[in-house]
DNA sequence: GTCTATACTTCGATAGAC
DNA sequence: GTCTATCGAAGTATAGAC
C-alpha cells in the first residue's frame, strides 16, 4: 500500500530544471514551470517560498551531485593519470545524464553567482576544489607539468559545458544552412578531451620517438 | 568645426553591452540601458526599434570585429603553430579588449542564439570556420594531430570565455571567504593555454629528451 | 532629434475558499 | 495540501508636443 507520494516538489523541480536552462533566471516564467510540472502555481509558493528559493535549491542539489563521484574518484586509487580520466568521464556523464545543467552552469557564470546564497556558492564551489585537488596531487608527486589547479580545472571542464550547452545552436547553425558542426559527436567530443587533456598535463605522455 | 556629432547610438550600443552582459537579453532594461547612455528611453527606440534589434545590432558588431585579425592571420605567412599561437592571442586580446563580450557569449550560447537573426548568427559563425580553417590547414599539412577542428575551436575558446566571464563569480567566492581563486591572473591563464594547446596539437612540441 | 507622459502587457506573489 | 481569482509592481513600447 504505497502512500500517496508527494512527488510535486521533485516534479516541480524538474521542471523547473528545464525552464531556468532554457530562459535563465530572468527569463523563466513561474507560470510555466507550475504548467510542465502540472501543478498549480499556489502549489509551487507553497513548497518553495519564490522563484529564487526554488533556483537555489536546485542548484544546490545539482553541485551536490555532481562533487560526489568526483570526491570518490580524488579518494580512491590509482595513478594519478586515471584519477584525472576517471574525473573528465565522470563530468561528462553527469553533464549528459542531466542535460538541461550546462546551460544553467553558463548562465550562472555569466551571472557572478547573482542569485545564490553562501550555501550553494559553497556547493559549486566544491567541484573546482575537489578537481583541482586531484590536478595538485598530480603535480606535487611529479607525474604532472606544472599547471595552476584552477587552468586545468578550466581547460577541461569549460570546453565540455560548452560543448554540450551549444548543442542547440549548432543545431540552429545547421538549420538555416549557416554552417553544419553536427558531425563531431558528444562522445567523440569527450574521447578527444581525455586524449588532449593527458597530452597536455600528464608528463611523457605523447609518442615521442615517431 | 566639428559637426554636434551624433554619438548617441554609441553611447546607447556601449550601455548595451554592459547591460546585457550584467544581466542577458530577458533581465536587461531598457530604461537602465537609456539612463547609462544618458539618453531619453524613447531616443533609444528611436535609433534601434526594440530591445531585440538593439540586441542584434550589437552581437552582430562585435562578432564582425572579432574576426577580423583572426581572418588576417588565416591568410598570414608563418608556420601552422604559430597561426595557432596568434589565433589564441588575438582572441585573448579581443576577450580582454572587450571585457563584456565573455559574458554575453555565455549567455547566447546558453540561449541557442534565439533572439539572433540569421545575418547576426552568420557574423557568429565566422569565427570557428576561421578558428577552424587554421586548424584544418595544420592537420591537412601534417604539423597537428588529427583532431576535429571544432573540437580544436571549442577546446581553446571555452576555457579563455569561461574564466573571463567568472572573474565576478571568483570574486564573490573570494569575499564570502569560500573559495580563493584569483590568485591565477588572466596573462598567466592565457599564457598556459598557449602552452597547453601547444602540446595537445603541435607533433613533437614536447620536451622528449628530458 | 529630443522630451514627458502614459498606454498596454506580463509577471511574481498572495488572499482566501475548500 | 489544493485550487481560483486577483492584486500590485514592473516592463516594453508609443503618442504627441516641441
Amino acid at each position: 500500500m504505497g502512500r500517496p507520494a508527494r512527488v510535486s516538489p521533485d516534479r516541480i523541480l524538474a521542471a523547473a530544471a528545464l525552464e531556468f536552462a532554457e530562459h535563465g533566471f530572468a527569463g523563466a516564467r513561474v507560470d510555466r514551470i507550475a504548467r510542465r510540472a502540472r501543478v498549480n502555481k499556489a502549489m509551487l509558493y507553497y513548497h518553495f517560498k519564490s522563484k529564487q528559493r526554488l533556483y537555489r535549491v536546485l542548484l544546490r542539489q545539482m553541485f551536490t551531485l555532481a562533487v560526489q563521484p568526483l570526491q570518490a574518484i580524488a579518494a580512491g586509487g590509482g595513478t594519478h593519470a586515471e584519477k584525472l580520466d576517471r574525473a573528465i568521464a565522470a563530468l561528462a556523464a553527469f553533464l549528459e545524464e542531466h542535460a538541461f545543467f550546462p546551460a544553467i552552469m553558463l548562465r550562472e557564470v555569466a551571472e557572478g553567482g547573482a542569485h545564490l546564497d553562501r550555501e550553494t556558492l559553497t556547493a559549486l564551489a566544491a567541484v573546482p576544489r575537489t578537481v583541482g585537488g586531484i590536478v595538485r596531487q598530480g603535480v606535487a608527486a611529479g607525474a604532472f607539468r606544472p599547471v595552476h589547479p584552477v587552468f586545468a580545472y578550466f581547460s577541461l571542464l569549460a570546453p565540455m559545458v560548452f560543448f554540450l550547452a551549444g548543442a542547440p545552436i549548432r543545431k540552429e547553425l545547421s538549420d538555416l544552412h549557416v554552417m553544419d558542426m553536427t558531425a563531431l559527436s558528444p562522445a567523440e567530443f569527450v574521447s578527444q578531451l581525455r586524449e588532449t587533456t593527458r597530452r597536455s598535463l600528464v608528463r611523457n605522455a605523447g609518442e615521442c620517438s615517431a
